[in-house]
RNA sequence: GGGCGUGUAGCUCAGUUGGAUAGAGCGUCGGCCUCCGGAGCCGAAGGCCACAGGUUCGAAUCCUGUCACGCCUACCA
């Protein structure tokens, strides 16, 4: 908001410049402001009188100082204008303007942080997706942490955000599935057969089949699989429901809910695919392959390296097929901006995708995809293999239950999505400083300590009122509110960027910055002090502390404890 | 061979879209508890931003090339 107010001030006092013939531009640029990294060159800064400096044909600095003489403050909200370096402006705003603004975290509370910088675009965003052939793994679960996050922060800044789950419901896969249930149901009847090589080895399948001689006996023991399509499909859908239901219930005991859960096989009941067919044939976009009798999309001619098959030389439509005709589906639904979010191993799909959804006419840009790469479980800095004998890999339940969900979700969303994590198990278990989720859930359990103390002592927090203003007189203080006003844009660049994580590093920074403040002045200035405007005025600043905390770790999906205890001789005794 | 990604402190990683003296945590070394929660705090050491060019007022950031590592390169699902 102050950023806002810095930008117009100049901005205004450019157009007042140039108004009077004292700078003459061919072109009339935006001033944008950022923030210093050093707290010596103000609040806001900006460097726009060097690029401006070659079309106005004026020194940078001597541009800065006719912008400085040209802005109208008319309420001195401005402590400082100043020009800098090789013709910075640096702006300071007086303590007041920032104070003040504290007034307005505490009314929002909850909903401090939002903004409507998404314009309420819908957005559809896709994740996990996780073929429904087995257990989610640790990659899954990065993938759903860094979805959920996402669709928060997005909806926190103003998109309307739909999030979808795509099931690979069809093809030879499910065909293996059914079977390998069958061969371990026959396994458990006693039948001695070999169990196929081609069908799934993990011993979730085992622990299915038992469900299933419960559910049906031994009446299908003699069963044609693969003769009789009815009794095929008794198997196919057993377990393709007993899978589906522990990854939902896997995901709603990780915090991750869907809006909606797409069939691959709806697309088919619906005729989308075959309309999707059709349509590229009538444009023109599909022709056979004289080589090979197969028919092929023709994406090269909107980006793709070559030309892919999208009915098979057997008619059967391609696994593309059903993912253009999805896509393309989720545009007839009215969003505008589709999100997926894939493992960085399929990036080499990103092309024709685009490409195919782009000779349907769709804006490619519209179409975005966030590569999630992998992640290396290590305990105590040595490997833990990914993938066992059997080829299966680490369950995320697993790692789940044995870390806690709070530093589960912390640790898949702290980094940035596209570089590869390091997944330490032992740290994240540690209640140190190497794991981030007790620093942060620390800081806000002390803030709610010092607040139920104020409380007792019939302390409440109070509105902002202007003595506060000289009872802040700390610099810690303004530094913290500084830091507690920039969330809301925080959340904006995070939104809009499409990178949740830095949240993680504004949360720890934000922390580090109390904590600091809490022990310095333990002795010297408490919180709750004897002197009723730098006590009221104290309560305030930590109770905004307090709402940003809670509302950051909210979209993290983290929980915000408002107490924590070393051992339970300590909860014991507390009040 | 081609494509995508990564390369920043001993380790794990940020770096606000091209800004001022490149940051954080861990680890190492040295300090701070007459407690509103020490699961905390303060300080120090630690860097040729892989390498070489280029673009410009200005580059870790953009362009080109080289090197190293990872992934992809199906009518599979």
């Amino acid at each position: 908001m102050l950023e806002r107010i810095a930008a117009s001030l100049l901005n205004d006092s450019l157009a007042r410049a140039v108004g009077s013939g004292e700078i003459a531009l061919s072109d009339h640029p935006e001033i944008v402001m950022e923030r210093p990294k050093s707290e010596a060159h103000g609040d806001f800064a900006t460097g726009i009188c060097m690029t401006l400096a070659r079309d106005a044909r004026r020194p940078p600095r001597k541009l800065a100082e006719l912008l400085i003489a040209n802005i109208e403050d008319p309420e001195q909200i401005l402590e400082r204008a100043e020009v800098a370096g090789p013709g910075f402006i640096n702006l300071t705003f007086r303590r007041e303007a920032w104070f003040a603004r504290l007034q307005e975290v505490r009314e929002r509370g909850a909903t401090f942080g939002q903004t409507n910088a998404g314009g309420n675009q819908r957005v559809l965003l896709e994740f996990v997706s996780a073929n429904p052939t087995g257990p989610l793994h640790v990659g899954h679960g990065r993938g759903a942490v860094v979805g959920d996050v996402l669709g928060n922060v997005l909806a926190a800044a103003g998109f309307d955000v739909t999030r979808e789950y795509y099931i690979n419901d069809i093809g030879k896969q499910m065909r293996h599935l059914g079977a390998s249930l069958y061969h371990r149901y026959r396994e458990l009847l006693g039948i001695d057969e070999p169990y196929p090589p081609d069908c799934y080895q993990g011993d979730y399948i085992l622990d299915i089949a038992k469900d299933f001689l419960a559910r049906h006996g031994e009446t299908l023991r003699d069963a044609d699989y693969e003769g009789d399509e009815a009794a095929g499909k008794v198997f196919r859908d057993f377990i393709h429901r007993a899978i589906q239901d522990d990854i939902h219930d896997d995901l709603r005991e990780f915090g991750i809910e869907f809006d909606n859960w797409f069939a691959e096989s709806s697309l088919y009941d619906d005729e989308l695919v075959y309309g999707l067919l059709d349509e590229l044939e009538r444009k023109g976009h599909i022709y056979t392959d004289e080589q090979t009798g197969a028919r092929k999309f023709r994406t090269s001619g909107f980006g793709d390296d070559e030309d892919r098959v999208i009915i098979r030389d057997n008619g059967v439509p391609t696994y593309f097929a059903s993912d253009v005709a999805y896509h393309a589906n989720k545009f007839a639904r009215g969003f505008d901006v589709l999100i997926d979010i894939w493992g960085a191993d399929h990036h080499g799909y990103i092309p024709r995708m685009r490409a195919g959804l782009g000779a349907l006419g769709h804006p490619q840009e519209a179409f975005e995809v966030l590569l999630i790469q992998f992640v290396n479980l290590v305990r105590d800095g040595v490997p833990v293999s990914m993938s066992t004998r059997k080829g299966t890999f680490v369950d995320l339940r697993k790692v789940r239950e044995e870390v806690g969900k709070d530093a589960a979700r912390l640790f898949f969303i702290m980094r940035r999505p596209d570089s590869q994590l390091d997944f330490d198990l032992e740290l994240a278990k540690r209640a140190s400083m190497d794991n981030p989720v007790y620093y942060v859930q620390y800081g806000h359990a002390r803030i709610c300590s010092i607040l139920r103390k104020a409380e007792e002592a019939g302390y409440a927090v109070e509105d902002y009122h202007a003595e506060m203003c000289a009872a802040l007189e700390l610099p810690e203080e303004l530094e913290l509110t500084r830091k507690i006003l920039a969330y809301p844009g925080l959340l904006e660049s995070c939104a809009l960027n499409r990178e949740p994580h830095h949240i993680v590093f504004y949360l720890q920074d934000l922390v580090k910055t109390f904590h600091g403040y809490y022990t310095r002045h333990k002795h010297t200035a408490k919180i709750v002090s004897g002197d009723p405007s730098k006590r009221q005025a104290r309560l305030l600043l930590v109770d905004c502390l307090r709402i940003v905390l809670r509302n950051a770790l909210a979209l993290l999906g983290v929980s915000a404890p408002e107490r924590m205890y070393l051992n339970e001789a300590e909860e014991e005794s507390a009040p």
